[in-house]
DNA sequence: TTAATTTACTATCAATTTAGTAGGAATAAA
DNA sequence: TTTATTCCTACTAAATTGATAGTAAATTAA
């Protein structure tokens, strides 16, 4: 039950972006150095926020990538569903439709559906702009 | 971001032991005929549980596992601990201390432990009664 | 005592996912 | 034309997941 590096990797990433936010494009070889992550493996995952317009990108000398939005405008949750895949905790969760043949009376799919709604719920709370202003989560959200 | 089938069939074992619970061992065998679990598998998963005492088990002729406790004495996050290895969302929340060299000026960790906090408060609040009663958990916990 | 039943233990394995690496083509600016 | 940068495709090693197989040990009933 773990986030993978893709996830984690590109929220430090928009954060990086954020708070280097001047205008300018920012070459990934910066991010890189930055965040102590190879570029090469950075690289991967900035690609899909730049296909899905989280971010402009500009080749060439000059070039590099900046946020397409304010750091207020994205949220954890929308950065984590598209680099992870999806955020669903059990697979029968995943897409529109439950095929799961015991999905009708399972005793623990409420248990996951309660999960899944508590984890998008968290993750769309938070924006960017919190994380670089640095808030402390630790004691919200108590149930 | 999965909880893995060990995780998910432990808390269907747990549940199926509870519905089952007349004193009387209970074969592997049933269990998985009920649960369409292979029986191998299974039995990987049951030894966590009955290593760790939650499950009484004995061998031979009438032998089987039956629970050590209540169904509302287990909650479903000491299944899911055991089984899962553990609940921590990011590997820098595992174990006693945080060995990571940037977690003093990490922007992103007391995030992490937020959602940390929640996974364990939501399972830790979930019984294996609760389940087997079949409470719906998918308006409840609403942040 | 023997046969049947059941857990306990050890080893193996194929498929998938994770976390990267490598090389070069396309593009843009100086 | 040189330099800097993204974009694209392919490859790979290691770890994890989700099992399967065989056998030993224990327990009970006949």
């Amino acid at each position: 039950m773990k986030i993978s590096t893709k996830g984690r990797y590109a929220v430090r990433l928009m954060i990086d972006l954020a708070e280097h936010n001047h205008g300018e494009f920012i070459p990934l070889m910066d991010i890189a150095k930055r965040q102590e992550i190879s570029e090469k493996y950075l690289e991967s995952i900035v690609s899909v926020l730049s296909k899905s317009n989280l971010l402009i990108s500009l080749r060439g000398k000059g070039g590099g990538y900046k946020l397409a939005k304010n750091p207020e405008d994205y949220t954890v949750g929308s950065i984590l569903r598209l680099t992870e895949g999806s955020l669903a905790p059990v697979s029968c969760l995943e897409g529109e439709v439950n095929d799961c043949t015991r999905a009708c009376h399972c005793r623990t799919l409420p248990m996951w559906e309660g999960f899944n709604k508590l984890i998008n719920d968290y993750f769309d709370g938070i924006t960017i702009a919190d994380l670089v202003s640095g808030s402390d989560y630790s004691d919200d959200y108590i149930i």
